[in-house]
DNA sequence: CTTTAGCACTCATAAACAGAGAGTGCTAAG
DNA sequence: CTTAGCACTCTCTGTTTATGAGTGCTAAAG
């Protein structure tokens, strides 16, 4: 696997970064001819022979040229990608999304911006997934009484995000056990993350305050949800980019990656499990079947050196990989920055 | 214009409800064979040659069947349009989603749901647009310290939304004073729409309050972001099944309405213009020009008697017009029930 | 005067076909 | 081991041809 002669590197390199530009198979002519390897086209063309028999390179049919394998895409990305090449402007542009990022104060608009800059810089599609609840640590919990039978309960955590919910009042509080529950249940969870919550900690809290278990599991549920599903909600950014590519002009492809899209569960999914830093995932290794000619690329941000989101960037498999994954690598990084703040 | 004769009328009736059922062209003789009208095609033909004159079919090409023009569309809307039909099948669907959205809480979950539902059932492109702030009164406003120097601004209006931010405290402020200013903002503000409040008031307060400006002008903006653009948010059912359309096979057409549905400012602005109960509007009566072959039809719901939101389903121009109806007017009606509760 | 049958004509769509071009694989020579 | 040459394959494109649905017109029948 990895005892590719220099030569066949160089080539398969070559076949790959015309391929990435041009979206048409590649035939060995048109390599002598672009890049100066100092061979003629018939020793390329051995040389291409012996790449497909390694299974790096296909064809498309008899007497076309070559196109990258799933498994070339892989060792180009692991061993041949050049550096990354982002222009000046790209770069300013990047510093700019920045500030502005820093500016905002809503989580769910830094989100959908980020997605849409990340859509914008890579002209492919974007998902983001925001920070997840149940990673999250607890911080604070107020009770705001809206009438008689009603009241708001406001959730806040260390990421900045605040979820609140509508419960019912028990007539039989009076507003002085009122704050004794809130205070209490302030100093029992203060610090711990959500997800630790849900199972002992909530029992035995439970049993604490039986008497007021009408109240309290109200509250709880709110706890629950937000663990549960409530928050892993993706943004997406640029899903008509794909359009552009040459590989979609097909509808019913287009309809496939759209009724995913749709699927915001499955999509949760996936950058949930991506692993921690920058991940490279390359067509059916996406496990997800109607992404199997597609490539995604994802990042993880942290918030107290804990994984508590991811970014991503999808497109056919023929991507510019160097370019995503810089670009990948500097929003994620500041991400870091913009969750910390808030 | 409205000269028709009662044959004319049912010989356009008849080619309409063809075509929206086949999308093919409708010549005259499946008309005499599919239709009991007992005119010969020959009849059919002169007749459907007249109403091509008078503007309400037109011929793709000579020697091609009849479709029918956007003014032939407004006529049938207006006035051949049978009456909906539909299912006990689907009748019941409707019945348990309902039982369903009056149980959720959380306005967001609704109205997704609601785009969902729409969607589903209508196998088109459903926006919903939802409770817009700026029509909604302001009730209460909280102010709960997060640590030395923040502070969450808490806003809840009358249709169930709240909106919240995170400020930074002057530090000058005792949590005394903090109450005071609380308190009076909230005595002033009280019962007033949020759109009301935006020129004369907030003026007149920011000089009642003129030492604390720093603060208040923080709150402000929320409330001044609120009442922009802020909850104006649309969201979208089912936009893959734009795609099962045979009028969408280009994919350049289905790009243009991909990249309107990712400008929310623009579909925010159609749902916001359209008039108070169920508005359609065909072809280039919409305005916006990528939805120039299609149909829109939309339904406002209600709050206390005034609208602050609207619903709507996209699709071809050759849409099952009548059933969508009935279906966005049950889904509307329904939906000033549980925007009521909230 | 209206309706209908008959017929020639039009036009899109599909199938069949030829030619061009790009690329390969193989063979033989350097 | 490398390269030039050549025959072969396969896609793509444009052209031609056939088919068929549908129209418009004319003339006869009601």
């Amino acid at each position: 696997m990895a005892g590719l002669s220099d030569r066949k590197q160089k080539i398969l390199q070559a076949v790959v970064t015309d391929y990435i530009q041009t979206a048409e198979p590649v035939g060995s002519r048109s390599i002598s001819r672009r890049y100066k390897l100092n061979l003629s086209a018939a020793t390329i063309r051995n040389e291409m022979s012996d790449l497909e028999e390694l299974g790096f390179l296909t064809q498309p049919h008899t007497s076309a040229g070559r196109i990258p394998s799933q498994q070339g895409y892989r060792f180009y990305v692991d061993a041949l990608m050049g550096p990354p090449n982002l222009t000046r402007q790209e770069e300013t542009y990047l510093a700019n999304v920045f500030t502005q990022l820093q500016k905002m104060r809503e989580i769910d608009q830094i989100i959908q911006q980020t997605a849409k800059v990340l859509s914008v810089l890579t002209s492919y599609t974007s998902l983001v997934l925001g920070p997840q609840f149940r990673h999250s640590a607890f911080k604070q919990m107020r009770l705001v009484p809206l009438d008689e039978q009603k009241a708001l309960v406001v959730l806040i955590t260390s990421v900045g995000h605040i979820k609140h919910r509508v419960i019912n009042l028990p007539q039989a509080l009076s507003s002085q056990e009122l704050n004794q529950i809130v205070s209490y249940l302030n100093e029992q969870l203060a610090g711990q993350t959500i997800e630790n919550l849900s199972a002992t900690r909530l029992r035995q809290l439970r049993s604490d305050l039986y008497a007021r278990i009408d109240l309290l599991s109200q509250v709880l549920q709110l706890l629950d949800e937000s663990s549960a599903d409530g928050e892993g909600r993706v943004f997406l950014g640029g899903t008509s980019n794909i359009l552009n590519q040459p590989e979609f002009k097909d509808v019913e492809k287009i309809k496939h990656l759209l009724t995913l899209f749709e699927e915001g569960s499955r999509l949760t999914f996936v950058l949930e499990t991506s692993s921690e830093g920058v991940s490279i995932r390359i067509g059916t290794e996406n496990a997800i079947t109607e992404m199997s000619d597609c490539s995604l690329i994802t990042a993880t941000y942290q918030l107290d050196n804990r994984p508590v989101g991811a970014i991503g960037v999808m497109g056919p498999t023929r991507m510019e990989y160097s370019r995503v994954i810089t670009i990948i690598e500097h929003i994620a990084s500041h991400l870091n920055f913009v969750v910390q703040d808030l």
